[in-house]
DNA sequence: AGAGTGAATTTTGCATACCAAAACCTGTAT
DNA sequence: ATACAGGTTTTGGTATGCAAAATTCACTCT
């Protein structure tokens, strides 16, 4: 049976702890931490690949992104790195990374994951949401509603996110949260540029939803959502198999 | 808009191709291409977290790390990474790695993520297993009967991981498969100390499972996995208020 | 003694340089 | 054309250096 005794060098029990100082109740609640190189990265890239300036199947090399970005090697590895573990690239052994080139298929399993992720914060959502939380929804609506008068996609899709973003924090399921966020990034990804969001029906839902939600029914809410994201699924489908003219 | 142009050195459209070589038809279908250390690196770390020999909380130093395992800072820095990303260890800006520390709120949340994945991927397998894959089934479920009889807790929970890995790769979904592999081995991991794994109740209700499955009971097999799961969850929470004498 | 302070130490984060092995590319000879 | 033999590019890893941040330690002042 496996010992608990450290193979490391013995640095003490506690590890390091949090010092307080004698900060004297200022202002500002923490100095400025500028993001750690690879973490900058990392945003960088994703977003390169999102926009699409990196198209799918792309030979990332290293050393040219790192020259781009004016970093060197090393954080440009991390940030491949990670990008990898949530499907941005594809990292061949001794061949380097390639951008991802995301299939009919992984994309409905992405939406499939998707619908039942959501469902199920959407369930919870409703069990725990505030009167404060429900007027929240009600303003996040109205925005979306209004972007969609005014034909603006960008801001549409932005709205769409945050509603959906606001709901999974209602989930009070951090874990939950942090999966859903992953698969809807991805899901963007390959969706957004085969279609402009679903529109009018899209937002008529979301009604529906708030209303389930402030109403506090769990089940109705429940179903809601699957047949929210279901259509969304069935829309992309369609989409696909009639490419734009 | 964004323009599709590359920011990066062109290097051509297509990337690289994989070449073939006069492969004059030996028996080896791959030459032996040893793990990159990084992913030697990361499961080594993940196995020493997991059995407990580098304990919650504890300090990560990359530099005693590499001299422990006798490799350069680099790939202990890569694989502490991507654990973190798969919530294994916290890296601190500028203070480093430290094992993660469980909460029983994160518990919960990681059990009820779980139990809608399962659930899912119980569905879909329901309506897509072959009779092959029932017998499959009803292999891995005996052995599961036999570690019980035997009393061999570690056979039991290899057994138990087996089966519901079948069963998620029978759901034909890679995404949702990768997910529950992710949240499973965490669960495991919070899971395994406090308690033995439930017994004969759970095997029952596998075989309750495999029954649904075989019938291609999509419903059934849904309600029964839930229900499975949830009682985990519970039996979770059971020990952790009553703590081993 | 105890509290505060300032310097020494440790550790991270990143850069740079270097190298072997693998994969890729190209030109030549068949 | 095809096969082969180099030459080039790129990764993956090592080693080293160093500034900034965090921690720890030693010291002084009360």
């Amino acid at each position: 049976m496996s010992q608990p005794i450290s193979p490391l060098p013995d640095r003490g029990p506690t590890g390091r702890r949090t010092a307080k100082g004698p900060l004297s109740g200022t202002a500002s609640r923490r100095v400025e931490r500028p993001a750690p190189l690879r973490q900058v990265v990392y945003e960088a890239l994703a977003e390169l690949i999102v926009n699409r300036t990196l198209e799918p199947g792309q030979h990332l090399v290293e050393a040219d992104l790192a020259e781009y970005l004016g970093v060197s090697r090393q954080p440009v590895r991390e940030a491949l790195q990670r990008l990898q573990t949530e499907g941005w690239v594809d990292l061949k052994p001794a061949q380097g990374a390639f951008v991802h080139l995301p299939t009919e298929e992984e994309a409905d399993q992405l939406l499939s994951v998707r619908s039942v992720l959501e469902t199920h914060s959407a369930k919870l959502a409703a069990g725990l949401a505030t009167p404060e939380d429900v007027k929240r929804l009600w303003e996040l609506q109205n925005e979306g509603v209004e972007a969609l008068a005014a034909e603006d996609i960008e801001r549409l899709v932005a709205a769409n996110a945050s509603l959906h973003a606001f709901i999974t924090e209602l989930s009070g399921n951090t874990v939950l949260a942090e999966l859903i966020g992953l698969v809807d990034r991805r899901v963007r990804w390959y969706y957004t540029p085969i279609a402009r969001p679903r529109g009018r029906d899209a937002w008529y839902e979301h009604a529906q939803l708030i209303e389930a939600i402030a109403a506090k029914d769990v089940v109705v809410a429940e179903e809601i959502m699957t047949k929210h994201t279901e259509r969304t699924r069935q829309a992309y489908h369609e989409r696909t198999q009639a490419p734009p003219a």
